[in-house]
RNA sequence: GCGCCUGUAGCUCAAUGGAUAGAGCGUUGGCCUCCGGAGCCAAAGGCUAUGGGUUCGAAUCCCGUCAGGCGCGCCA
């Protein structure tokens, strides 16, 4: 479909070019909202009409009169509404078309383009929870939607391994539980540990202003590389990344490059960033009498001055972000160091930043992308804008324009939820919507816990349908139907939809849920192979769709027309930022699927070639929805 | 205070400015001698918070009101 709506494009832009002004205006189509109007619409007479001042329906005429018969793939254009042209294609054209695409493999257009998403990057300090795991899925969602597009994808994840959080286990680890360094590395599951510890540490600052001063004098000397802070820091923050790095991978979820900001730090990006930002005039010396000896950015949108260098002489966060993504564009004439950090399974490697040369440098190159997503939640906004900003200061518009905030909303508690865990509410928080989630107040829900929970329901849900599978098999098979449920869950959303944590929703198997696409696609396999079993044939006999009975004649199109949709899709959910639509996508194909198989039987139809025609419909089926559904990170099961 | 976002069925959410606002959960009632019931069919449930405006056309865009959320730090 898509490349029919491009030719169509050409074509009607082409025909229409003697006589009406088609200068800016996009012709988009859509499918009609019933069968009745046709197999394509578009409302462009509507769009002329408004830039012309002339009567839509009128419009619509005139150009439907001179398309007529003109469009290949077009019997007939009919006027509608007031004002829609509605394409009525050559179905049985179409159709074959469709069925002879499933024979090649989908080639995405060639794009130079090279994207690079950032996405996941968690304080290493603690366990993932529920609201990381919302961001590494819409994250790699996306980057699996660019590589289906075509792009060369960089995934990486940037690694606050200096930050104050980290300090604070750093402390409670060495002054508070009062442990060396020998002793931490004992700690068999130290993510976990640090999660209690964390929240521990964090309400004894809340009540101490001496204790939360020494923090900062632990902070102080993990900056100036004093130990034993420093090595336990270096160590804190590995192995906690390995936790985050392992729990992700459970969901299918990989990196390229982890990027660390101690590197960017070590490095001294910041220099070369200030160099510039100074030299433009972009940063400068606060004339704020309280932010004396500080460097600013005048944020013009929000109309304040945002300190990067400290009085002391330290940098911000987003002083350090600045110079992170000006590396990302290539913008910034300095490169990290690398080294090996982690083999996955399939033999992909990750590569980790470095302040010193490391052994022979690696195969490929990192950064250097004309496109940057970054995947962070709505909350940071502020000093993502700032960011964009900063580019187009710096005289690198275009680098500005291709800088994309990945925004997305957070993901929060119920106040039942929160009783549900046996966790305190406090005064008024009974009465509000939802509750943020906070690892330093403790409050959320643990992604390796939920992902636990997933694979004991799941386990459950397979024991009772399977008794007879063995328990290896069952294991193996539950934890793919628990990938499915939580990572269909986290995309299924708007991104500017609070997700309002429930276990109960996240925890359903039924509906619109991952499990439910995974079931239609089993089901629909099922009957493939029962085919091919007793030596039934999906391609015999067919030129066309009308040996199909009237009734099931106009389901099949649609079911054809809709599947044919797939590239269109995706290019959509990409353009919108939209994601959720995906979902959407395959929730309705596998709706529409488990419809007409439920009215229609196959292996059961005697007709050779009736049977054959509704095979090729599964076919076409198997192939669209296993491709949204590897975008969406979800596997197929042979059973379930 | 300033900025951003949200308000749609009992609940949780969909819906390129387009044709009769759709799903899931829950409720009620059907469907396994039938390709696997994690399924299918049907019913009930809506003044799209509210008042104006723009438009051939508004849940969607603009202005106001009400209600809620999130930002605005010499934290990251």
């Amino acid at each position: 479909m898509k490349s029919l709506q491009d030719k169509l494009k050409k074509e009607i832009a082409a025909l229409l070019q003697d006589s009406h002004d088609l200068s800016g205006v996009d012709i988009s189509f859509s499918l009609p909202a019933e069968r009745k109007f046709g197999d394509l619409s578009t409302t462009l007479a509507f769009t002329l009409a408004k830039k012309t001042g002339s009567k839509p329906f009128v419009l619509a005429g005139d150009i439907a009169a001179r398309l007529q018969g003109k469009l290949a793939a077009v019997a007939e254009v009919r006027v509608a509404g007031g004002g829609f042209l509605n394409f009525f294609l050559h179905r049985d054209d179409f159709f074959l078309a469709q069925r002879r695409s499933l024979a090649e493999a989908w080639t995405a257009p060639a794009r130079r383009e090279k994207v690079i998403v950032e996405h996941t990057s968690i304080n290493p300090n603690k366990s993932a929870h529920i609201g990381h795991l919302r961001n590494s899925c819409l994250g790699d969602t996306l980057a699996r939607c660019c590589r289906f597009l075509g792009y060369e994808v960089e995934v990486q994840n940037y690694i606050d391994d200096t930050g104050i959080q980290v300090a604070d286990v750093v402390w409670g680890l060495l002054h508070y539980r009062r442990m060396d360094l020998e002793a931490i590395r004992r700690i068999p599951d130290l993510a976990a540990y640090l999660w209690e510890l964390y929240a521990e540490v964090n309400r004894l600052f809340a009540d101490d202003e001496a204790l939360a001063a020494q923090r900062r004098e632990v902070h102080k000397k993990i900056e100036e590389k004093t130990e034993p802070e420093y090595g336990t820091c270096r160590h804190v923050a590995e192995q906690v990344l390995l936790d985050h790095v392992r729990t992700m991978e459970r969901l299918g979820i990989h990196y390229d490059l982890l990027a660390r900001e101690s590197d960017v730090i070590a490095l001294d990006f910041f220099k070369a960033a200030a160099a510039e930002l100074a030299g433009r005039g972009v940063m400068v010396p606060s004339s704020d009498p309280e932010k004396q000896g500080c460097l600013v950015i005048h944020y013009d949108r929000e109309k304040i001055e945002k300190i990067i260098v400290r009085s002391n002489g330290t940098i911000t966060y987003v002083g350090k972000d600045i110079a992170y993504n000006l590396w990302k564009f290539d913008l910034l004439g300095r490169d990290f160091h690398y080294r090996p950090f982690h083999i996955y399974p399939d033999g992909r490697p990750i590569v980790m930043t470095s302040s010193a040369p490391f052994g022979a440098p690696p195969a490929r190159s990192f950064g250097k992308g004309q496109r940057i997503y970054n995947v962070i939640d709505v909350r940071q906004s502020y000093l993502q804008n700032l960011i964009a900003q900063v580019l187009v200061q710096l005289g690198h518009p275009e680098a500005g324009a291709n800088f994309v905030h990945f925004s997305y909303e957070m993901v929060a508690l119920t106040p039942a939820c929160v009783r549900e865990m046996g966790l305190t509410l406090e005064p008024g928080e009974e009465s509000k919507p939802y509750i943020e989630v906070s690892g330093r107040k403790g409050r959320a829900v643990k992604a390796d816990d939920l992902i636990a929970m997933l694979e004991k329901k799941s386990l459950r849900e397979v024991g009772a349908r399977n008794p007879e599978l063995p328990e290896a098999d069952a294991r193996k098979l539950s934890r793919v139907i628990a990938v499915a449920a939580l990572r269909y869950f986290m995309v299924k959303f708007n991104l500017n939809t609070v997700i309002a944590f429930d276990f109960k929703e996240a925890l359903n198997f039924e509906g619109d849920s991952g499990p439910y696409l995974q079931y239609a696609v089993v089901r629909l396999n099922s009957i493939l192979k029962k085919a091919a079993a007793a030596d039934m044939d999906a391609a015999a006999g067919a030129a066309g769709l009308a040996p199909l009975p009237e009734g099931e004649r106009e389901l099949y199109w649609e079911l054809v027309l809709h599947l044919s949709l797939l590239e269109v899709q995706v290019e959509f959910a990409l353009q919108n930022h939209e994601l959720s639509s995906l979902a959407t996508y395959a929730y309705g194909l596998c709706q529409k699927f488990n419809h007409y198989y439920h009215l229609f039987p196959v292996l059961a139809e005697p007709d050779p070639i009736l049977r054959s025609l509704r095979l090729g419909l599964v076919l076409l089926f198997k192939h669209k929805i296993e491709a949204i559904l590897s975008l969406l990170g979800i596997e197929v099961p042979e059973r379930m």
